[in-house]
DNA sequence: CATTCTCATGGAATCGTTTCCATGACGGAA
DNA sequence: TTCCGTCATGGAAACGATTCCATGAGAATG
């Protein structure tokens, strides 16, 4: 009786709804509604079903559902660079969500390439009921032709007529410089990310009015990326901006610049205050231990998916969402040295 | 001529073999053949179904396509805690070659719970071609009986009948202890992981043995989990034990008994050395910097990666993969104080 | 010139599920 | 008792791609 087009070169075929209609003696179509819609079915024969399915062990197929049904039970999440540690908390929390709706997530990086983004997230799309694009590189247009296709949410960065959630940074922006300026600091540098970072230019403009409203100087210092190896590089044109403190993109950038203070003797928080964004894991080790904002990137993960899930359902809800932030006080800021 | 069946809610539907066939005049079969099997179709008609596909912005659907070849171009990658830091790399490296070869990686975490492994990797198997399973907490008959239904590469711990890709943690102990031993330490702990981790006992066994040989005393201390809270935790137990020097299970560990000795004021290295493992990001921002042993965990992912997909095309090669490791040399280290 | 072989292509079955439609049994209302 | 609505179930057509088999047109061979 085995089973003649199979090599049975590795492992058995597994169980399928015909397996179960044979032993039970029903029609495939009576096993399908038993195991999805409960109540369509006498009770008798979905308990037979059900138990002639577990001792099959029989499993769904998602391939074959997803076939007819256009639906395969996946999320694609698509991040500009996996090694960054902040996306840590943001693949948990939504890998959270994820679980609880049975759903997969399908995990993708764009390597921070406009192109590559845009391409892999055409052939991610196919595979999946819906989109996450992290803090993406794409215009908005790209995105909204995207979007068109199949449900999308973006995260950390609002689109026009896409669901996002982003973080708030004002909250967290006014802790900083209310902070900053209490101190006495009265000249401070932005310490920038990616150009094409939308995030980048709003920490910016809100640092930035922030600071005019307070009646302190500010400039902004380019970085060549949003590493530690960026804010290392980025030493040198903090020291010749002559600042007092400096707000980074993020902690990555943070942390290189203080690598850097150290080993040219610049005292941190004595010689210059430093504040980071993200609070990423590591941000309480550095010496001294980094004063960041913080955004709750587990929290973004999930209301993300839970989102995304509720525009899958047709949920034509939520535009967008804007989570808080809030200042961690750590030993790298304090008043100016001099 | 609408589609009539779809209520146009989102997105047009995307297009198929059939359209394609349409538009050239072919059968879609031919429309497979010319875009799969190069050659097997004249130069004209290929030419045109390429030109018609790309017009139409055709991508093949992979749900469709597994049904009939049971491949569906996915792994799955389950590993036991997303939060760690370790799988940075891990999934970074295992990422760069799936995408080389076209393969989509799902993503998954078994929360540190044997159980909650087990059903998500049976989950997973029925939607990937093959499983990468990362420090599983599972027993050998479990894996091999997973085994035994589709391909799976274990990393981290070897399974007997299994391929596997793991640290040889030899070399870098042996560095370690040599170090340590030629420091003058003769006293020393190791700080253990969760026991039911295979990789835990082999760091148990290597230190053990080496100490031995170098005439040096050395004793285990349990932490309650293998994070920076768990080495919080031990370090009570570490005091207790009046030893010099601290190999631990992991950085992490390390790095939270580096915090509870700073706020109790035992100094790192002078009263006590400490030797973590894995390298992780953050390993170098302690104050003081974190020796440890590092093994890449980007290559252990791009060398299961392909491992897995050498088995999938039935390479029975490789069973047992071992990477070298290596000590870091940092500010941990040093000669005991007295 | 007849025969065989090759090659491009058409036709149809198949993969596992879902779902629409059909059918027959049964119960209750008239 | 008859008729109709309800309900459980069977039957079959999708979904999109692959692949085996069939077919017919030429080319090659004697």
């Amino acid at each position: 009786m085995g089973d003649k087009r199979r090599p049975a070169a590795k492992g058995k075929t597994p169980a399928t709804i015909y397996d179960i209609a044979r032993i039970t003696g029903v029609n495939p179509s009576t096993v399908s509604r038993a195991l999805n819609q409960p109540g369509r079915v006498s009770a008798s024969t979905e308990q037979r079903i059900r138990e002639a399915a577990a001792d099959l062990g029989y499993r769904t197929n998602p391939m074959a559902r997803a076939l007819p049904t256009g639906k395969t039970g996946t999320l694609g999440l698509l991040v500009s660079d996996l090694t960054n540690p902040v996306y840590f908390d943001l693949v948990r929390g939504a890998e959270r969500i994820a679980r609880e709706h049975d759903t997969m997530l399908i995990f993708a990086d764009s390597q921070e390439s406009p192109e590559l983004e845009r391409s892999t997230a055409e052939r991610l799309q196919i595979a999946v009921d819906g989109l996450l694009l992290v803090a993406s590189r794409l215009e908005d247009a790209q995105i909204q032709e995207l979007a068109a296709a199949k449900p999308i949410v973006a995260v950390n960065r609002p689109v026009p007529g896409v669901p996002s959630v982003a973080p708030d940074v004002q909250p967290g922006m006014v802790e900083s410089l209310d902070l900053l300026h209490g101190l006495g600091h009265r000249r401070i540098a932005y310490l920038a990310g990616p150009e094409a970072s939308w995030m980048n230019g709003m920490k910016w403009v809100t640092a930035h009015d922030l600071a005019v409203d307070r009646g302190m100087s500010i400039v902004e210092i380019q970085s060549s990326a949003p590493t530690r190896e960026g804010g290392t590089e980025a030493f040198a044109d903090v020291m010749a901006a002559d600042v007092t403190a400096v707000l980074a993109y993020n902690d990555l950038i943070a942390l290189g610049l203080i690598g850097a203070c150290q080993q040219h003797g610049v005292a941190v928080p004595r010689d210059l205050s430093l504040i980071g964004f993200d609070d990423i894991f590591g941000a309480d080790l550095s010496a001294p231990a980094l004063s960041t904002v913080r955004c709750s990137w587990g929290d973004m993960g999930s209301r993300a998916v839970s989102k995304l899930l509720g525009a899958i359902e047709g949920d034509a809800s939520g535009a967008e969402l804007n989570l808080p932030t809030e200042f961690v006080s750590r030993a790298s800021v304090a008043a100016p040295g001099r």
